[in-house]
DNA sequence: ACCCAGGAAATTC
DNA sequence: GAATTTCATGGG
C-alpha cells in the first residue's frame, strides 16, 4: 500500500524519538516492526510512504497512526513564534510527527519506561512480546493484550526483568481488561479527568499517564515532563510553562525532547 | 564501587 | 503533608 502527498515525516525521527519502542531500521532506511497485530514495513520515497504488508482497508489505521491529517508544517511554524530555542528544536528534527499508538501499548509500555533508559526500555518490551504476545512470522510477536497479561501473575513476569514494574504492568492490564478503566473511552473525555484516571493505576503518576495521554490516546496538549524536559524547561524556556505551548504543546515537547537528548551539551 | 536511567510507591520526618 | 528512601536491573 502506497500513502501519497507525505509531508513533515522521517521515519528515523519519529519511529525512534522515544514515543515507540518496537521498531527496527533496515540497512536501506526502512523500519520493519508490529503495530496493531500487523507486521510491516514503512518505507519513504519522496512524498510516497509505502507500507510493506499492510492490506488496503487499513489505510485510515496508518493514516491515523501517522497523524497525516495535521498539517506540522503550519504547527511548527506557529510553535516557532513562541521562542528562538523552540525554533531551533523544531528545524533540527522537522520529521517528528506524534505517533497514534495502540492505547494498551502505550500505556504498558511507558509504565516500564519508569526510572529506566530506552535501551533497556527495548529490551524489556521486546521479552515481554516474544514471551507473552502471539508469534506473525519468525522473530516477530504481536504485543500481548491486556487480557492476557492481566491474567498473569506478577512473578510469572520475571522473564521479562522489568523488576519493581511487574506488579505496575499487572495491575495496568487488570485495570484495562476488567473495563474499569476504558482507554477508548479516554480520548474525549476532558484531559484532567482522563489522566486522574490513569493515576488509579498502580505505577502510574503524572508522568506516565500524561505519555499515555500523548503517545496512546493522541491527547496532543499533553506535554510529559521527564527528567530530560525538567532540564530543558529549566535551561531553555525558564519564562515558559507546559501551557505556554498550547494545543499540540505535546508536539513542542516531543521536538524538545529530541533536541535536548541529541544535545547534552547544553545541560552541562 | 558509584551513578544514572522518559518515576512512583513506601517510608520517614 | 512535604522531603527522602527504596524499588530491580543493567550500562557506563
Amino acid at each position: 500500500m502506497i500513502i501519497s502527498d507525505i509531508k513533515d515525516l522521517a521515519l528515523g525521527e519519529t519511529l525512534d524519538c522515544g514515543q515507540a519502542f518496537r521498531w527496527k531500521e533496515n540497512e536501506d532506511g526502512s523500519f520493519t516492526g508490529v503495530a496493531f497485530g500487523r507486521l510491516v514495513t514503512f518505507r519513504l520515497d519522496g512524498s510516497n510512504l509505502s507500507i510493506d504488508g499492510a492490506d488496503e482497508s487499513d489505510r485510515k489505521l496508518w493514516s491515523d497512526y501517522f497523524d497525516l491529517s495535521l498539517d506540522y508544517g503550519s504547527v511548527r511554524n506557529e510553535l516557532s513564534l513562541l521562542h528562538p530555542t523552540m525554533c531551533d528544536a523544531a528545524k533540527y528534527a522537522p520529521g517528528i510527527r506524534i505517533l497514534a499508538q495502540d492505547p494498551w501499548e502505550a500505556l504498558c509500555s511507558f509504565v516500564i519506561s519508569q526510572n529506566n533508559n530506552i535501551p533497556r526500555i527495548k529490551l524489556i518490551i521486546n521479552r515481554l512480546c516474544e514471551a507473552f504476545g502471539d508469534p506473525i512470522s519468525d522473530g516477530w510477536y504481536t504485543f500481548p493484550s491486556a487480557e492476557t497479561i492481566a491474567a498473569l501473575e506478577p512473578d510469572d513476569l520475571a522473564p521479562i526483568k522489568a523488576g519493581f514494574r511487574n506488579r505496575y504492568i499487572i495491575d495496568a492490564a487488570r485495570k484495562t481488561a476488567s473495563g474499569e478503566i476504558d482507554l477508548e473511552s479516554l480520548k474525549t473525555v476532558p484531559v484532567e479527568e482522563a489522566r486522574e484516571k490513569l493515576m488509579t493505576i498502580t505505577g502510574v503518576g503524572v508522568k506516565v499517564a500524561d505519555c499515555t495521554l500523548l503517545y496512546g490516546l493522541h491527547r496532543l496538549d499533553c506535554f510529559p515532563l521527564d527528567v530530560w524536559m525538567k532540564r530543558a524547561m529549566a535551561a531553555l524556556f525558564p519564562e515558559l510553562t507546559p501551557s505556554s505551548f498550547g494545543k499540540y504543546g505535546g508536539i513542542a515537547q516531543q521536538y524538545i525532547f529530541h533536541y535536548s537528548r541529541m544535545h547534552p551539551e547544553l545541560f552541562e
